[in-house]
RNA sequence: GGGCGGCUAGCUCAGUUGGUAGAGCGCCAGCUUGACAUGCUGGAGGUCGGGGGUUCGAAACCCUCGCCGCCCACCA
C-alpha cells in the first residue's frame, strides 16, 4: 500500500475533472487485490453473481443501472465488514450468437451446412475468443468491483460439466423425457423456442369464414386466420352446449380442396361466441387443436416443413411458403364457392424474440423437463419467506407464473450451445452420460451418435449461482459463497431466469440461491419509448461517462434505482451529479486551504460543545448516515442517494461551511476537526455510489493512508435535537432577512437586526452573522420579521417601496393561513377526534401566526 | 381476456403508519461574497388525471371512469 506516492500534495485544480481522476483508481484497486474474495475468510460472506450479459451484446443503460446497483451493495458490504464475492461472467446466448456467425458466413457466401457442424463449432470458439470478455470488461470503466480472477463463461469446460451433470441428474430423477408436442417453431432458426421467448406483436389480418359440407346434407361454417392450415385439418369441433350445432356432433364434414372426412366433435374448449362457434381442428399446427385432437383421437398431420414451407404432398400447395399457400387456398376456396366471407381481424401474432420471424406452431419431437417437484419446492420456499422480493409486488409475478407452470421444452435444434448428453448406438440403445461414453452399456457397440439437439440457453443460466462456484465439485468457493445473497435483475427475466435459478438451487443445493431479489426500474428513452438499438432510442452509457464521468452516471443510476415507476432518461440529471462531484471537490479545497497543521490522525475526536453549528452538523450527519444505510439495506438506493446529496450539499456546504468560514480562515482546529470529520464520513457514505471521486478526495485529505474502499462503514450517532431546533430557527431567520434584503434592494451586506430577548443569544448571533447584519439592542423602524420576534433594517436602498409591497404580501399570506387554521380549530369535531398533539401543534401554529401578524402590521 | 405499475410545478421525479404540498433541471431577478459561475441568494410556478365516497382532516384509504406503460394468457 503506497498511496502516498501518487497523492497530490500539490495544489488541487479548481475544477473537478472526472477523466483526470478516474483513470488510475480502478487499476490500483485491482492490482491491490481489493476485488478478490477469500473463501477462507472468517468474515460473514456476501455474494452476488452478476447476471451474465450476452456475449454478443454491448453495454447499455440497463447494464449500467443494474451493475451499479449491485456494485453499491458489494462495496457497501465490504466496508461493513463482509467478505464479498462479486462474480462476473458471460452467457453464450445460443440463438443470438448463432445468428451472428451465420451472418458472417452469409457475407462470405457460405452456410453453416456447407461448413459442417465441427468446423462451425471451431468457428464459434474462435469468435468467442475474439469477443472474449469485451462485454464484461466494459464494467471496468463503470467501476464495478468484480472479482476478475473468477470470471466465468457458460461454455467453459467446467461450466459445461455442470450443465451436463444437471441434465443427467434430472434424467435420473425421471423428469426428462422426449415426446412430440406442439412447439413454437422458428422457421428461420429452424428450432423450437420456449413460450417465454416469444415476442407478441399486433397484426392486422383477415378472418376467413369457410363452409365445410356435412355428409348427408347441410354444412358447417368455420372461421380462421390461417386458412392454409385447413389442408391438414382432421376434425371440426363445436361446444357441446351450443344448440346450433348439437345435432351435428357425431356427423362427418368434408374438407374442401382436399376431400378428407372430418369427424365433428363436441369439446368444451370451443368458444361459442367466437366466429361461428365452430372450430376447424388442426392438431398438427395449433396447441389447443392438439389437445382437442388428443381428447377425441383425431389424426395428427404435419403439414409444414421445418423451413416454413407447406408439406402437403399431392396437393398443389405443396412446397409453397405459408403465406403464398394462404393466398392460393383462399383463391381456390373463393372459386369453388366455399369462402363465405372475409373480415378484418386484429390479433397478436408470436414472433421469435431473437430473429423476429413469425412463429409457426407445429408438432415436433422435443426434450422436456417436468417441473412439478421443483415448482412445489419453490412455492414452499416462498411460503416460508425464504425469498424476499424488492419491490414486494414482484413476488406475485413470480408466484402466478409458477402456479401455471408447464413442462419446459429444454431442447433446441441449433448448432450452438450445450449438446444434449444423450447418445444412441447402432442398435438403437440410448445412453445418457456426463462424459461421452466409449461404448454402449447394453450391447458394447462403439458406433455411437450424439443427439443433435442442444439445450435452451436458459437451462445453463438456471445453474448460475452455483455452477459458477464449481458445482458439482465441493469446492471451497461453493462451500463459502453458496447461497448467494442477492440477485438484481430487470423484471422481464423474472420467469425466464430468476424463477429457474430458485428451482434448480433448491433442487441441487437444497437452499434458495439468494435471499433477496431486487428488480430495478426500466429506463425509457426521453420520449417514453423503449430504449433500443433498433429504434435508435438507445443511450450509450460510455458516451455519458465521457461527458460527465462515471461517478455522475452511477449516482444518477442510484437515484432512479428501484423507483416503482419506470423512468424516462433525463440527461440533465446526470449533469447534476457531475456538479455534485465538483461541489465535493471544492468543499475539500476549502478545507485544505485552512491554515495550520491539519489533523494527522483520521478525524474523530470532537470538541463540539462550544459552537451551535458544530453540534448541528454532526447531528444532521447522524441522520444522513442512518438514511443512507437504511436505503442500501432496504433496496431503495434512490433514498440513500437523496439523503447523501441533501446532507452534503444543502446542509454541509450551504450552511455549515458558510457558518465556519471565518473559523477556518483563522485556523480554528475545532472547526477543522468537525469539518474533516464530516467530509471523511461523506466520502465513506458516498463511496459505494461514487467510488472514484471519493477515493481521490479521500487520498487528498489528511489522516488517510489506506483506500476509502477499504475504510469502515460509518455509523454516526451524535443526534442533538436541541441543536437541530436552534439551528432551524437560525435558518428561518437568515432566510427571511435575506428575502427582505433583496426586496428592499439593499446591498448584499450591512444592516441591523434586532431580536427580542426570548430568542437565544447564540441563535441570534449566528443568524446575524450568516445574514450579514449587525445584531443590535435597539432598532428604529425597519421591517418586522414573520419567523421570529424582531425587526430588520437596511441602509437606504433603491427599493423601499418593494419592501413595503413584500411586507403586505407576506401579511396577506399569513392572514390567509391563520384563517384556515382557525377554521379547523373552530370545528368541534376536530377537537374531539384529532389526537391531542395534533391539536396542540395547530394551536401553536395559530399563536405563531397571530404574533407574525402583529409584527407585520404597519407601525403607524 | 386476466394482472400489475403510473398519472404531483414547464420537464424528470420524491412524498413509508392520513395531520401546514417537495427536490433537481428549466424560468425570472440580484450577486466576479477569498471552495466552487459546474457557484451563491431570492422569487415565480401545483384545484396532486376526472368524478364519487370514508374521515374532524385525503396527494395518500375505498369505488368508478379516463388515458400511458409493462407482465401473463393454447379464442381459432
Amino acid at each position: 500500500m503506497n498511496m502516498k506516492e501518487t497523492e497530490a500534495d500539490s495544489e488541487m485544480p479548481k475544477a473537478f475533472d472526472p477523466q483526470a481522476i478516474e483513470a488510475g483508481w480502478y487499476a490500483r484497486w485491482e492490482s491491490d487485490g481489493l476485488f478478490v474474495a477469500d473463501a477462507k475468510s472468517h468474515k460473514p460472506k456476501f455474494t452476488i453473481c452478476l447476471p451474465p450479459p450476452n456475449i454478443t451484446g454491448e453495454l447499455h443503460m440497463g447494464h449500467a443501472l443494474n451493475h451499479t446497483l449491485q456494485d453499491i451493495c458489494a462495496r457497501y458490504r465490504r466496508m461493513a465488514g463482509h467478505e464479498v464475492l462479486f462474480l462476473p461472467g458471460t452467457d453464450h446466448a445460443a440463438i443470438a450468437t448463432q445468428n451472428v456467425i451465420e451472418k458472417q458466413l452469409a457475407a462470405e457466401g457460405m452456410t453453416k451446412e456447407q461448413l459442417g457442424r465441427d468446423a462451425f463449432r471451431s468457428r464459434v470458439d474462435e469468435w468467442y475468443r475474439d469477443v472474449g470478455e469485451t462485454i464484461v470488461s466494459q464494467d471496468r470503466i463503470l467501476g464495478i468491483s468484480l472479482d476478475w480472477t473468477r470470471l466465468r463463461f457458460t461454455m467453459d469446460p467446467r461450466y459445461v460439466r455442470s450443465v451436463m451433470t444437471a441434465f443427467v441428474a434430472f434424467y435420473e430423477r425421471g423428469w426428462i423425457y422426449r415426446a412430440p408436442r406442439i412447439v413454437n417453431w422458428c422457421p428461420h432458426d429452424k428450432s423450437a423456442i420456449s413460450d417465454l421467448e416469444i415476442d407478441w406483436q399486433e397484426h392486422n389480418d383477415t378472418l376467413y369464414y369457410i363452409k365445410y359440407p356435412v355428409e348427408g346434407g347441410g354444412e358447417i361454417v368455420v372461421a380462421t386466420v390461417r386458412p392454409e392450415t385447413m389442408l391438414v385439418d382432421t376434425g371440426v369441433a363445436v361446444n357441446p352446449t351450443d344448440p346450433r350445432y348439437q345435432s351435428l356432433i357425431g356427423k362427418t364434414a368434408i374438407l374442401p380442396l382436399v376431400g378428407r372426412k372430418l369427424p365433428i366433435v363436441g369439446d368444451a374448449a370451443v368458444d361459442k361466441d367466437f366466429g361461428t362457434g365452430a372450430l376447424k381442428v388442426t392438431p398438427g399446427h395449433d396447441a389447443m387443436d392438439y389437445d382437442i385432437g388428443q381428447r377425441h383421437s383425431l389424426e395428427v398431420i404435419n403439414g409444414m416443413h421445418l423451413d416454413g414451407r407447406m408439406n402437403v404432398p399431392g396437393l398443389p400447395y405443396d412446397g409453397l411458403p405459408a403465406l403464398e399457400a394462404r393466398e392460393k387456398v383462399v383463391a381456390d376456396l373463393k372459386a369453388q364457392g366455399f369462402l363465405v366471407k372475409e373480415e378484418p381481424y386484429t390479433h397478436e401474432v408470436g414472433h421469435c424474440d431473437r430473429c423476429h420471424t413469425v412463429i409457426e406452431p407445429l408438432i415436433s419431437e422435443q426434450w422436456w423437463l417436468r417441473m412439478e417437484t421443483m415448482r412445489d419446492k419453490a412455492l414452499a420456499a416462498s411460503a416460508a419467506g425464504k425469498v424476499r422480493w424488492h419491490p414486494e409486488r414482484y413476488e406475485r409475478t413470480y408466484l402466478d407464473w409458477l402456479h401455471g407452470l408447464r413442462d419446459w421444452n429444454i431442447g433446441r435444434q441449433l448448432w450452438l450451445g450445450h449438446r444434449v448428453p444423450v447418445y444412441y448406438c447402432e442398435n438403437g440403445h440410448q445412453i445418457v452420460s456426463i462424459e461421452p461414453p466409449r461404448d454402449c452399456a447394453e450391447c458394447g457397440s462403439i458406433r455411437l451418435t450424439q443427439d443433435p439437439d442442444v439445450l435452451d440457453t436458459w437451462f445453463s443460466s438456471a445453474l448460475w449461482p452455483f455452477a459458477t462456484l464449481g458445482w458439482p465439485e465441493e469446492t471451497d468457493d461453493l462451500k463459502a459463497f453458496y447461497p448467494n445473497d442477492m440477485n438484481s435483475t430487470a423484471r422481464e427475466i423474472i420467469n425466464l431466469w430468476v424463477s429457474r435459478m430458485i428451482m434448480t438451487g433448491l433442487e441441487f443445493m437444497g437452499e434458495v440461491p439468494f435471499a433477496d431479489v431486487a428488480i430495478h426500474c426500466q429506463v425509457q428513452a426521453a420520449d417514453g419509448r423503449r430504449m433500443s438499438k433498433s429504434l435508435g432510442t438507445g443511450v450509450d452509457p460510455r458516451g455519458l461517462i465521457e461527458k460527465y464521468g462515471t461517478d455522475a452516471v452511477r449516482a444518477w443510476a442510484a437515484s432512479v434505482a428501484m423507483s416503482s415507476q419506470d423512468v424516462r432518461f433525463d440527461e440533465s440529471r446526470v449533469e447534476g451529479y457531475r456538479r455534485f462531484c465538483n461541489k465535493l471537490w471544492n468543499a475539500t479545497r476549502l478545507l485544505l486551504s485552512s491554515p495550520g497543521l491539519p489533523p494527522t490522525d483520521a478525524p474523530g475526536i470532537l470538541e463540539i460543545q462550544e459552537y451551535l453549528e458544530d453540534r448541528w452538523v454532526v447531528s444532521r450527519l447522524s441522520a444522513a448516515s442512518e438514511a443512507v444505510t437504511a436505503g442500501i439495506e432496504g433496496f431503495t438506493f434512490q433514498d440513500s442517494m437523496a439523503a447523501a446529496y441533501g446532507f452534503a450539499w444543502n446542509e454541509f456546504c450551504d450552511w455549515y461551511l458558510e457558518a465556519i468560514k471565518e473559523r477556518l480562515r483563522a485556523g480554528d482546529p475545532v472547526a477543522q476537526d468537525v469539518a474533516y470529520f464530516c467530509l471523511d464520513n461523506i466520502f465513506r457514505l458516498l463511496h459505494p455510489f461514487m467510488p472514484f471521486v471519493t477515493e481521490e478526495l479521500w487520498a487528498r485529505t489528511p489522516g488517510h493512508t489506506d483506500f476509502v474502499m477499504r475504510a469502515s462503514w460509518p455509523r454516526v450517532e451524535l443526534v442533538d435535537i436541541p441543536a437541530e431546533e436552534a439551528f432551524g430557527q437560525v435558518m428561518s431567520i437568515v432566510e427571511e432577512v435575506r428575502a427582505h434584503r433583496q426586496s428592499a434592494g439593499a446591498p448584499p451586506r450591512g444592516g441591523s437586526l434586532h431580536l427580542e430577548s426570548d430568542i437565544d443569544r447564540s441563535v441570534a448571533a449566528l443568524a446575524a452573522r450568516l445574514a450579514w447584519v449587525e445584531l443590535v439592542e435597539e432598532i428604529e423602524g425597519g421591517t418586522a420579521l414573520a419567523t421570529a420576534p424582531g425587526r430588520v433594517s437596511f441602509p437606504a436602498g433603491v427599493g423601499a417601496s418593494q419592501a413595503e409591497l413584500k411586507r403586505l404580501k407576506e401579511l396577506n399570506r399569513v392572514k390567509e393561513e391563520l384563517a384556515k387554521t382557525e377554521a379547523r380549530l373552530a370545528n368541534p369535531d376536530f377537537r374531539t377526534n384529532a389526537p391531542p398533539d395534533i391539536v396542540k401543534k395547530l394551536e401553536d401554529r395559530a399563536a405563531e401566526l397571530r404574533a407574525a401578524i402583529d409584527r407585520l402590521q404597519p407601525t403607524a
